[in-house]
RNA sequence: GGGCAGGUGCCAGAGUGGACAAUUGGGCCUGGCUGUAAACCAGGUGCCGUAAGGCUUCGGUGGUUCGAAUCCGCCCCUGCCCA
């Protein structure tokens, strides 16, 4: 596996001399910017602070996030100070944007608890400290709650409704979609983008925040908050949009069948989310290890300058790095022991059997001992979600025990030993562990 | 507030008293070929059951009927038009 470098892609690009803009360019991030020239001369002038909203509408981040993350965190590297904000006003309201309906409202309390599981996770991307960087200020985290919540409806109209123009607001895709489509759009979805426009004037006014980045279906978003500074304030501020990313077959980046691809462990096991990453398609490789490593240029290059099977060291390195930058280098280390266990060329069962880094599910001894069927046991070890599916599966050959086909799935189960390894498909493994009751 | 049209499986969308667990397309899954890739080909895709069969499902609820996704009442939700 590779070495770590010392210096990553973002710091070596800064100890070059590079402007960020230049940096982001080159490795994918920018889809447009509302004035270029004037943020290059904002990154050359001094520390700007930048930040990305995060509507806590789930328990965890996941991969789709990690566009806006990576940016923050690039930016960091070259000195300036990123802000994560948690948006517990904005997700009150709803984000309409690429929404083909109106989203279920998410209670006040819910919202806070998955604030309060959300914002951990930018730790490990950000430094909040400082200074890890060389001269990086500290990031900071933030809750638009916080100066949402306590907003006079009538004083927020007179002082920010008159600046917008519901004529432009109508005639804006997010909205004029919505519209067209016969699907619907309530008031308070209209209101997102005015609400979203203020947290940048309030974070520009508290503490002189002058980028706001996110996906390119912020993009209106953003515009009417760079507008808003501009009216209100009389002041400059810019917004850099990221392309929403497909897979080369059309797929949004971080979904799979069985939902998002999350960045809690919990919800999505380090394996996984390894195993995400390692089967992405050929034509992704290059494009995904520039976006969501900080691999220097000349290593990726050299990793995607092969062709065929060969690609399948880049997408290891490419599994391998964003698992460390999610999980750490430990469960790193052994989401990658795992995939070589698995898919290596010599399958060792005993081996794989006694790997702990395997994902694994336990039964007990009693179970087994009161007679359970092979189906029983795929279900339980949570590879199959019915009787039915196990069944299903195995008439199609697709189960299989200690990598013998199970023909009949409703044979009784006899383990020979206390662990078991149980797979679905040509990808999908579980060790089985027999445990005495206790 | 009034009028009209709707709410069906992961999604789109047929069905409009029995032959409906529900046509079809997409998605997804499995097998084959492979490189944990793509493309292609084949099969599968509610739950229980070895099977026969049973059970639960078509916004909610209450009816009509031997029998309802399909008919009727009430309620909830969505869209369009009018106010």
């Amino acid at each position: 596996m590779t070495a770590t470098t010392e210096h990553d892609a973002a710091q070596l690009a800064r100890d070059a001399g590079a402007n960020p803009v230049d940096y982001l360019r080159a490795r994918g991030y920018v889809y447009a910017i509302t004035d270029e020239a004037g943020l290059r001369r904002a990154f050359e002038e001094g520390t700007v602070t930048a930040y990305v909203g995060f509507d806590p509408t789930a328990p965890s981040l996941h991969v789709g996030h990690l566009l806006s993350i990576m940016m923050l965190a690039s930016l960091q590297r070259f000195g300036h100070r990123p802000i994560a904000l948690g948006g517990g006003g904005t997700a009150l309201v709803g984000d309409p944007s690429g929404k083909t309906s109106t989203r279920a409202v998410l209670s006040e309390e819910t919202i806070q608890a998955n604030l309060r599981a959300i914002l951990p996770q930018f730790n490990r991307f950000l430094d909040f400290e400082g200074g890890r960087f060389g001269d990086n200020p500290p990031a900071l985290l933030m809750n638009n709650a916080e100066w949402l919540l306590p907003l006079r409806y009538i004083e927020f109209l007179r002082d920010i409704g008159r600046h917008f123009s519901v004529n432009e607001m109508l005639a804006a895709e997010t909205y004029r979609q919505r519209l067209e489509s016969g699907a619907g759009l309530n008031f308070v979805e209209f209101n997102y983008r005015i609400v979203q426009a203020y947290d940048f004037l309030h974070l520009y006014r508290v503490i002189g925040c002058r980028l706001q980045m996110g996906g390119s279906d912020q993009w209106g978003n953003i515009v009417a908050g760079v507008d808003l500074i501009r009216r209100v304030e009389g002041g400059e501020a810019f917004g850099l949009v990221c392309p929403l990313l497909t897979t080369s077959s059309g797929q949004k980046m971080g979904k799979t069948e069985s939902g998002a691809v999350w960045l809690d462990a919990s919800l999505t096991t380090p394996y996984d989310y390894f195993q995400y990453w390692i089967n992405v398609e050929d034509e992704d490789v290059e494009r995904l290890l520039r976006l969501y490593t900080f691999l220097p240029e000349e290593r990726i290059a050299e990793l995607t300058s092969v062709s065929g099977a060969a690609l399948r060291e880049a997408k290891r390195v490419l599994a391998y790095e964003t698992t460390k930058l999610t999980h750490g280098e430990e469960a790193a280390r052994e989401a990658d022991a795992a995939a070589r266990a698995l898919f290596g060329r010599h399958q060792d069962t005993d081996a794989l059997l006694a790997d702990a880094s395997i994902p694994t599910a336990t039964i007990s001894a009693a179970d087994v001992e009161a007679g359970l069927s092979i189906a029983d046991v795929f279900v339980r070890a949570g590879l199959c979600s019915s009787k039915g599916e196990a069944r299903r599966l195995a008439s199609q050959g697709g189960l299989s025990i200690d990598g013998q086909r199970v023909d009949d799935a409703d044979a009784l189960f006899r383990p020979q030993r206390e662990a078991t390894l149980l797979r679905v498909g040509k990808k999908r493994y579980k060790r089985l562990i027999v445990e005495e009751a206790s």
